[in-house]
DNA sequence: TCCCCATGTGAACGGAATGTGAACCCACCC
DNA sequence: GGGTGGGTTCACATTCCGTTCACATGGGGA
C-alpha cells in the first residue's frame, strides 16, 4: 500500500510504534511544502494529523491537502478531547478524527474502517523471510518479486516454517501442526512436500530449507549461521 | 430533520440526553420487526445503534438495516472498548462508531459530521474495479460500459468480492457475510454462483475471480505492496 | 572401504475439490 | 392454475494434488 502521509515530524512515540506494528508504511511530514516535495512515485494512501499544541500548522496542513493540488484520501485527525471545539467549522476538512489520548484498538480499528470504506485494503497480514513474502489474506507467495504457484499444503507447511525461522522441526511435529493433529500417515510424506518447496522456491533460494539428519528440516538460516 | 432510529429501547439516559439537548428527533426501537412498523412517512434520518450486553440483538439489527428493505444511513455504533474485536469483520455494517462511555462532545462532533457527509456528498455510491462499476444506489453493474444483467444474489456476491479485492474468501464465510448469519445452506450453493457470475462477467474477465484450491474464491489480483 | 540408514527423486495411484449441466422448489405474477 | 425467474440442490465429469511406493544417492560409523 501507499505509504501514509503523517504529521508532525516526528509523530508522537506511541502513534510511530502503532503504525509500524500495523505494517503499515509512512512518512513524516512538516509541512505542506515538505508534503509535496516528499510525495511518493505512486502517491500517498492516506493522511493521519496530530492536532496537538501547534494546531494552526496542522489545520494549515488540512487544509492545504484538502484544496490545494494535493489530493490525499483518508484523512484521519488526532485531537485532543478539549480540543473538540476546533472541528466545529471544519467538516469538510477530515473524514474521522480520533480522541487524543487514544486506544490503540479504536484507532486500529478506524484505521481500518477507513480504508476499507476509500477501496484500499487494509494493511495484509504478512509473513516475510528476507526475500520471501506470504500475505495470509490472499494466500499468495512472492520471492524476489515473482510470484510462487504454491498448492493448499505446500503453503501451509511453507507458512509454518516461515514463522519460525531457524528452529528445526522433525517430521512427526510437522505433520502434527501443519497436517492437523489427528493426521496419521507416513512420515514420508513430509519430504515429498519439502522437495517440491525447494524445487519451487528456485536453485536460489532452495537452501532456505535446510536437511538436519536424522532429526528434520530448519527454514532459514540458524543463529551460528553454520 | 427526519427521526434517528435509536437501539435500544429504552436507550442509555446519557444518550437520549444528549440527542434531546442536540435536537435530534429520534426514536427507540427494540428489533428489526418494529423498526419496520414504526417507520416514519419520511423515513428514518439515520441510526444510533448501542453495542451493549445483548450484542447478538444489536448486530442483527444492523444486518438488517443494511441489508434488508429497511435502508437507513448513516449507521453509527456505539460500543465499549472491550469489544473492539467485534467490530473487526463487520466493516460493511457500519459508518462509524463511538467508544462506550463516550464523551459527549466527541459524540456530538461525530453525529454533525456524519450528517454533513450524507447531506452534502451526494455522490452516487459506486464500487469500482478496473472496468468493473457497479453503482449501489441504482443496483446496476456495468462493465466495459456494458451493462450486465445480474440476478440478486448474483449483485450481492459481487459487490461483496469487489469491496474487498485480492482477499480470499471460503465459502462459509461467503455464506455468512453474503447471505448473512442465519443462512444454513450447503456450501456448493457459492460454487454455482461463482459459476454465473464468471459467465455473466464475459470470458475476457471470467478470471477475476480466482478459485484458491482447498480454500474458496478471490477476486481481483492482490496488491503486494508493503 | 564397506555397509546401513536417512534422505532425495521420479512416477503412479486414488481421492478430494471444483466445474458443469440439469432438475427441483418456491415465490411471485398474470 | 399455469408460467416464469431465480435460488438451491443434486449427479456426474474433470482436474488437481496429496500420498505412497520403489529406487537412487549420499553421509557417517565400524
Amino acid at each position: 500500500m501507499e505509504p501514509l502521509l503523517v504529521h508532525p515530524d516526528p509523530p508522537p512515540p506511541d502513534l510511530a510504534r502503532l503504525l509500524d506494528l500495523g505494517g503499515y508504511a509512512w512518512k513524516p511530514v512538516a509541512d505542506e511544502r515538505q508534503a509535496t516535495t516528499d510525495t511518493p512515485d505512486d502517491g500517498w494512501g492516506g493522511a493521519i494529523v496530530v492536532i496537538g499544541e501547534e494546531s494552526e500548522a496542522a489545520w494549515a496542513l488540512c487544509r492545504a491537502i484538502r484544496k490545494g493540488d494535493l489530493p490525499v484520501e483518508p484523512l484521519l485527525l488526532i485531537i485532543g478531547g478539549n480540543r473538540l471545539d476546533e472541528l466545529d467549522l471544519r467538516d469538510e476538512l477530515y473524514d474521522d478524527f480520533c480522541l487524543d489520548p487514544f486506544h490503540p484498538r479504536e484507532l486500529e480499528a478506524r484505521l481500518r474502517h477507513l480504508f476499507w470504506r476509500t477501496g484500499f485494503g487494509a494493511a495484509p497480514e504478512l509473513v516475510t523471510y528476507g526475500e520471501l513474502v506470504l500475505n495470509l489474506e490472499t494466500y499468495q507467495a512472492v520471492i524476489d518479486g515473482e510470484p510462487l504457484d504454491l498448492t493448499y499444503m505446500e503453503y501451509e507447511l511453507l507458512k509454518f516454517l516461515a514463522q519460525h525461522p531457524g528452529k528445526v522441526f522433525t517430521r512427526e511435529t510437522l505433520l502434527s501442526r501443519v497436517w492437523g493433529y489427528e493426521y496419521y500417515g507416513g512420515a514420508r510424506t513430509v519430504d515429498v512436500h519439502i522437495r517440491r518447496l525447494r524445487a519451487k522456491l528456485g536453485e536460489e533460494h532452495a537452501n532456505l530449507i535446510a536437511t538436519v539428519r536424522s532429526v528434520g528440516y530448519r527454514f532459514g538460516q540458524s543463529r551460528w549461521s553454520g
